[in-house]
DNA sequence: GGAATAGTGTCTTTGAGACATTATGGT
DNA sequence: ACCATAATGTCTCAAAGACACTATTCC
């Protein structure tokens, strides 16, 4: 901030306490569907509801950092496609105190995915529907995964369904002119895998030879040469991501 | 955020004192350009260089009322459009103590940013210039109005260059697929100034047929059926913004 | 050879750019 | 009548959708 006074002279604490926290929504792919990993609260308040990881900014790291540590520290996970939000300061999302919350984007191969849910403490993956027809983007509904306990729709903590919401709304818009889309992907991905990534989280069937054209024309994909085993058909060719720049 | 254990609990004040503020971004056109209303530091750090209007976020406002606030105060201008741009918290943007700031941005028609930059408080405007050809959006570089004392490019304090860029990033993003250009807009205007305005934010001239094909095609403008006096021409018609949703 | 999916060729449709032409008010 | 700009018609071109067809591997 500006002020042409001294900051420290007009005092912040005058203004009372504030605390400031980061929560990462992970995003992954369950096999066509996508998904996120998230926690079940077993303190109050809101016992049983289910919310995003997230943790307190410290006075020596960055928000960026603070992410990434969230990333490690609760899902054993670094190294990944992170991406800042939008940051959320209601007053009353918090019962217990002022929180303002930078929310983060998290992307997840499959592979980080499945060994977040298996080995993260007690993370869990909720499969994301988002009956979302028009651009508004409606309220996320979880489900829980195949042979669950629970049955019904999750319910979410807090602010964290407009969280979500968001992420879902935000990878949407930034598939097909950023790389996002990759990042969901391991090292070395068939055609076919990157239009199903593009297709669960759209929401909606693509062209296939257009989905190819255009892929291609981008200059992103390297041929790798290679081709995909153990299929009982044609094999793929694998393709990898070719970051420019 | 969402710890399973009380973030009351786990004492946010272990992790030191942290100041949360809001910057605006002020934008305008100035006659063909784009333009942004900016505070001359007279105190340390930094004095000389220029700023944004920015403030402490209070414990009893929601960050968006924040950043209505310093609208109101710094500049004197409200119901204007205000959107949530980032957050920036790097460890040493202030070198005074740890400030993380949401940067917001606000577009002003040109009535209120001419009234801004005369009545607001030692608000001056410069014109932005982006050279930017790719979408990278390289460093943004400032010049002082017609007939200003200084001559150069105006240098700007804290990591306010870096916050500007994001905001006319952002701005030509959403330029054509949502309605920002009408912000920048008196209420009732004509084609050819709203292709003024889009060609002021992208910096390239654009195809007039096609411009108003595809703007009238939107569903967005609504004639009024009334036209501009005072040409010495045929007199354009004037539209104006419908607010479908 | 059959099954199944990979990968391509081509026609059509849509939307944008280019450019010329017509329209209209003031002087 | 002339000027200046508004507003539109039309041709071309580029990209996407639709759909059919060929290619390749395993069995």
């Amino acid at each position: 901030m500006s002020e042409a006074a001294n900051p420290a002279g007009d005092d912040p604490e005058a203004y009372g306490r504030l605390a400031l926290t980061v929560d990462v929504v992970l995003i992954g792919l369950r096999g066509t569907r996508p998904a996120a990993l998230l926690l079940r609260r077993s303190e109050p308040p809101q016992v049983g509801l289910w919310s995003l990881p997230g943790g307190f900014v410290r006075i020596d790291e960055t928000i960026d950092a603070a992410a990434g540590r969230v990333l490690r520290e609760k899902a054993g996970l670094t190294g990944l496609h992170l991406e800042q939000l939008y940051t959320f300061g209601a007053l009353d999302r918090d019962p217990r105190m002022r929180i303002v919350s930078v929310a983060y984007l998290a992307l997840l191969p499959e592979r980080a995915f499945a060994d977040a849910a298996r080995n993260g403490a007690g993370l869990l993956s909720a499969i994301i529907d988002v009956p979302w027809a028009g651009e508004a983007g409606g309220p996320v509904v979880l489900h829980p995964p195949e042979g669950s306990p629970e049955p019904g729709p999750l319910p979410l903590a807090f602010d964290h369904a407009d969280i979500l919401a968001l992420a879902m709304l935000r990878l949407r818009g930034k598939l097909d002119y950023s790389a996002v889309g990759f990042a969901l992907l391991p090292e070395r991905f068939t055609l076919r895998q990157l239009q199903d990534v593009h297709e669960a989280i759209l929401g909606t069937p693509l062209n296939k030879p257009a989905f190819r054209r255009r892929m291609l024309d981008r200059g992103w994909l390297e041929p790798t040469g290679e081709r995909e085993a153990g299929t009982s058909f044609r094999p793929p060719e694998l393709y990898r991501f070719r970051n420019t720049r």
